[in-house]
DNA sequence: AAAATTCCCGACTGAATTAGTCAGGAATTA
DNA sequence: TAATTCCTGACTAATTCAGTCGGGAATTTT
């Protein structure tokens, strides 16, 4: 299993993406400046995102990325194993192969961690943060910082 | 965070000395044999469970590693963190500073996330893996194969 | 005392992954 | 037509993983 800076940067940018989903797509320059990611590291990223069907992009000018679903119907799993980070834990992929074709003494034991972390990040919905005023608080000064969507008739005023 | 091959390989040694704690001390080039882990690479682990607290060494023929504290008082949690896979999944190891100083839009996801699989994981005791039926006929079997404990006048007949 | 066993330690290595850079193109809007 | 933005692929330094190797130190057996 691995998590690590590639899942958060990406469940970190779909959320900017989702807070913003009101005002329009969101460009990976305004994401890369505030979130502090490098933009072409978030391109590759956002290739993912999209043959994993999350996003969609919009080229030219006033595009960006917007959610592919709503925000209710994309998981921070579904984001995680999109970037390829996968959340199995066993050796053997669930085989039960992983100890010269048996299962290792180990099997059950992943297997069962495997289950609950898929479980626990399956249930958080990216709405789910979007809802909470102490991160929309943090993303509306961001906002303010670096002057994003000044430019958009749909910005909140 | 990290959970790879490293942690699994850590667990399932344990395990296998948590399995014999009866007939004695365990050695590295048996764990090696029945499990399939290199020998090198199973002392470099081991190097870290010992300065851990988790394992005793016991030189000489005859010797080999044994538990330092009760089975019932040793968690999966206890034997990744010594073989140096962090079980925090926040970028700021949770001092809340991940982005520019202040908290990232998912400090709290990831906070909450590291808080769930450290409670599972240190909830699961050795022991109760050991008095595990399955596991316990798989280590027979194994033992049986690989002629284990031959030499031991406390082997079980 | 000698030999065998086993832990113990450090240095080294190939492969993979991470996080990132760079250059260039394609679609869209102004 | 020019600017914007997505989109793609090739390249890179640093790190980690998993493993190898050589050589010790302590202990037990012979």
């Amino acid at each position: 299993m691995r998590l690590s800076t590639k899942g958060r940067y990406a469940v970190t940018a779909m959320m900017d993406i989702a807070l913003h989903e009101k005002v329009g797509p969101v460009t990976l320059a305004d994401i890369s400046q505030c979130q502090g990611i490098s933009l072409s590291y978030l391109e590759q990223l956002f290739s993912k995102l999209r043959k994993g069907g999350l996003v969609e992009g919009v080229r030219g000018p006033g595009g960006g990325y917007r959610l592919a679903r709503p925000a209710t119907e994309i998981s921070v799993a579904d984001i995680i194993q999109s970037v390829d980070e996968k959340l199995d834990m066993t050796k053997c992929g669930g085989a039960g192969n992983c100890s010269r074709g048996e299962k290792c003494l180990t099997h059950q034991l992943w297997l069962d961690l495997s289950c609950n972390l898929y479980n626990f990040l399956h249930q958080i919905k990216l709405d789910q943060y979007v809802n909470r005023p102490e991160i929309n608080e943090l993303v509306k000064k961001q906002d303010v910082q670096y002057g994003r969507f000044l430019n958009r008739a749909s910005a909140v005023a």
